[in-house]
DNA sequence: CTGAAAGCGCTAACAC
DNA sequence: GTGTTAGCGCTTTCAG
């Protein structure tokens, strides 16, 4: 027989503990108690007040939970924009890895011109535990604040020459530089590089390393053109950079997503087979750049990893600021031709 | 001669209105009507509580307002993935709206098999004061504790017979019957549906469509596989339903990611041209769609007028749970042939 | 315009 | 085990 409970047809909006204190006929401690795990409270009692919670739909409040224990377990995250088909992924596995870990995310973005230190201060009164930032670069007055406050931030995919701030990106130089060795091993003679928007490390570094590398060789840049990391501008810079003469034989762009428009553009629209008469190499190893049609040789980021170095700094609140770098991967796929050893080539 | 701010070396953890109230020589009330707009006070009065404010690092803790105003300004949204490329967009712009309007995210995903009540109900701890709920649906059971605690729950893209929740989505069964008509009139006779997951009431709708018309007009569905709505179903399904006796020349997709993975197949391992062998058309018009390698023709799902009927419903708490359902449009590009005008065909 | 006081709903000692 | 109590940091009457 177990009896039908009770419901209000109409529940009075707010619930407090009291409420449910009143109607189980314990103190309000108790049934506190009984909603946190290790609280000392007799078995029975627990599943009465449980009971009798659920009849009444009492929810404990967050707020005022956290307020006493100064713990929100909230975790900010900032992210420019989720254009970038790599975020899309990475802000899912952090949320999953948040939550198995108890915390939970607030998601911030900012349009184009938006106010940054604005969406950190309101992650501040929300007082967030950490604060992850990515695609994006938060000024140096905000770091410290953050840093007064004594909220870890982390830079993903950014660093900033700041004490105040972790940050965790992959090896953005060393990729750079195997895409210059890749295009210099397979013969390549005019090189090109498509950037995203110049005033990023990001873009920086990948432009660094493949710059230096090709010096390192004795080859040089012939061209580059930096402008967002979008399918269209890979689209439009690489129908400007082919469609000229003496064109490029090799395009390395900063992002996947550039190299998908850029290849689109080098096939459909100048008529060119690649790699045969361009090679192209993308960076991220987005999901797109593994589909057949494509088949995108690119610098891969180990995504996994570098979350799990963001997830390490901030749930073990790691101590000093660091900068982990972490290795890429070259994934060579259609869009390259075959290395020559380069030892035969110079040998005569 | 403005003089040098001091600075605390290192803030005690939490400044609070009483530490800046005590700094500057006013009562603690002050502090707060210095940090809300209408608050009665001296402008002056303010400047120097907002100065000495800053120089503590103070900000207003969010959870204790929240806690007395009764309002946390934060909406739940929880996306079973965001690995449909229309959800990252979804998420944005939603989150940037949102932002505008003055409310937080607060961002939750449930990983295959993750308990989804459990996700609710932390939401409910947290006060969310709306939740939306995309690609997924919520038990019933969940759906009543919503309304009776008197926050609206919108289901995105998803619908159910349940009169707490409102649900705003696309016409899909619409969008089917679309695709129907196009193949019809390109002169198709064997009709494929290549579904996502069969308990999604978004698939059951497209594929409703679709059959829905095909049998209006005499014809019928040869084909249905279903199983998810990613690249790599598409390529199988595509691959098994190609490669048979008899194949369908007429590939209906639930999804684009799915349309992309068949025509990949369809064209890279079973040799096919794509119109001309096999018409494929998918379903949501995500970016890739209109990528020059695909140029996929799609149902195209409006998402800025979704989104606007799921901010109206949040915003301005509507009345009654209502179901929205927004018009859709057909985008035909390369992947379909042109229409035989149907009466000259039948005319003999 | 400013200050004092009463909670918002909860946790965490502390007694019993 | 359970009840009592003192706040967590803030907004909001209500006096002055």
């Amino acid at each position: 027989m177990t009896q039908q409970r009770k419901k209000p047809s109409k529940a009075p909006a707010n619930v407090t503990s009291h409420d449910v204190a009143k109607a189980a006929g314990v103190s309000q401690s108790v049934v506190s108690r009984a909603f946190s795990a290790n609280g000392k409270i007799a078995p029975e009692t627990r599943k009465r007040v449980l009971g009798v919670a659920q009849d009444l739909g009492y929810h404990p409040n967050a707020f005022a939970r956290s307020l006493v224990q100064q713990r929100t377990r909230i975790v900010g995250v900032l992210i420019a924009r989720l254009d970038n088909h790599l975020y899309p992924k990475v802000l899912d596995a952090f949320t999953a890895q948040l939550w198995a870990a108890g915390r939970q995310v607030m998601y911030f973005n900012v349009d184009d011109g938006g106010d940054i230190d604005k969406v950190l201060r309101t992650a501040l009164q929300y007082r967030v535990e950490a604060m992850v930032v990515a695609s994006i670069t938060l000024s140096s007055h905000m770091a410290e604040v953050f840093c007064d406050a004594g909220i870890p931030v982390v830079l993903f995919n950014r660093y900033l020459d700041d004490p105040n701030v972790h940050a965790v990106s992959c090896d953005n130089v060393a990729g750079g530089r195997m895409v210059a060795d890749a295009f210099l091993d397979a013969g390549h003679t005019r090189f090109a590089f498509i950037g995203g928007h110049p005033d990023t490390s990001t873009n920086h570094d990948r432009k660094g390393g493949f710059m230096t590398r090709l010096k390192e060789r004795g080859a040089a840049l012939s061209y580059a053109l930096e402008k967002d990391y979008s399918y269209d501008w890979g689209r439009n810079a690489a129908h400007h950079l082919l469609s000229q003469k003496g064109p490029p034989d090799a395009l390395f762009c900063a992002s996947d997503l550039i190299a998908l428009g850029a290849l689109d553009t080098a096939r459909a629209e100048c008529g060119l087979r690649v790699p045969e008469d361009v090679a192209i190499v993308g960076f991220d190893d987005i999901e797109a750049a593994s589909w057949q049609s494509y088949a995108l040789t690119t610098v891969q980021q180990p995504v996994d990893l570098m979350l799990a170095e963001t997830l390490a700094v901030i749930l073990h609140k790691d101590s000093q600021p660091k900068r982990v770098t972490v290795p890429v991967t070259f994934v060579e796929r259609g869009t390259t031709r075959p290395r020559v050893p380069s030892g035969e080539v110079v040998a005569l």
